[in-house]
DNA sequence: CCTACCGATCGGTAGG
DNA sequence: CCTACCGATCGGTAGG
């Protein structure tokens, strides 16, 4: 049971590492003084570096798809959106190293974790796209140009990890609600 | 003159893999091995790999402040910003490599550089803020929050350099246009 | 622009 | 979880 306790410490600290300085500028040495142990003893826990960033993507990608699959399909598309864009917002906010390493640190993966983590997002993102498709077709959202809309939508959910403070005055609420606002009028028809 | 061009190629070559692999990820064999170099050649056009990423940097950075200082402050505020934001991403188009490191690697300054920019790139910044202000001063705009909207303005420009594609469909100007219309319709009160 | 080389640091292992 | 250590690679320099 200790030593679980370790690995999840080992595991909060690298995320925190990774985020502020980078994956290749933070050395196993680092880690482990942060941590409090020997550098070799680190790998009691995690069978190399390359493991504990596998074990920071792929368990974030875990939460990022739970969140959006609960949801119901069955909602218009303008809702179906709010509700997936608080969804995501929402595990950022409540992973906020990890989710700076799940953004900027995924490519030094090494095969085949990088390949399948891409494969993942795209899948991620799918799910977004169609909520997108549906609403054009039942005539919610202009015609947009998805692919556009689909990069301006996930650079601006994803970039606040970048700035979000819990303590700040900006709740996950109202964030998410902005946001839905703003991307939501620039695409919802006016109904003249 | 040959000796330029040879450093004009370094820092081209630098550019790429410095974006591609990571700044720390990339070492100086990496780069001369890429050039066409022994290691030690590099070292006579710059005094260190610290001075290559400083020089990427600043010179983009100059690059934004003259695109955007050279638009007429007179001009409505939504007309303002949609200038402003053309200007913006035309440099980013430009300068796709260069721009990637500059997004993503200016962390890995070393001081007192590493502060010079984070001045540089707030200075940058309130020149839109002021526009939103003036916009938002004159009744154009709604009464956003001023941290969020920049926020997502940034995140939205700055991305592109990661999907834009020289020869792809959408040109510099209808990513412009329509990452314009998107936010500006998003801010922009109805004018019943 | 190259050959030759430096001390420092890296990820990781052996063995207890 | 630690001591002791490995070969590899790093950024950079001396000298020509």
């Amino acid at each position: 049971m200790k030593k679980n306790t370790r690995k999840i410490q080992i595991r909060q600290v690298a995320q925190n590492l990774f985020r502020e300085r980078g994956y290749m500028a933070t050395s196993m040495r680092d880690l482990a003084g942060a941590v409090g142990v020997e550098p070799a003893s680190l790998y009691n826990h995690f069978k190399s570096k390359a493991a504990i960033l596998q074990t920071i993507c792929f368990d974030l990608a875990d939460q990022f798809f739970e969140a959006v699959d609960g949801l119901d399909k069955a909602l218009p598309p303008d809702v179906q959106l709010a509700k997936a864009i608080e969804a995501h917002i929402w595990v950022i906010a409540k992973n906020l190293d990890a989710s700076g390493v799940f953004l900027h640190e995924w490519r030094f993966l090494d095969e085949p974790h990088l390949t399948h983590f891409k494969k993942m997002r795209y899948e991620y993102e799918t799910r977004f796209e169609r909520i997108l498709h549906e609403g054009v077709q039942q005539g919610i959202f202009k015609e947009i140009d998805m692919k556009f809309y689909m990069l301006t939508l996930f650079s601006s959910m994803n970039w606040i990890y970048d700035w979000y403070k819990p303590d700040g005055k900006l709740s996950v609420n109202d964030i998410s609600q902005q946001l839905t606002d703003l991307l939501l009028n620039g695409i919802k028809k006016a109904t003249v």
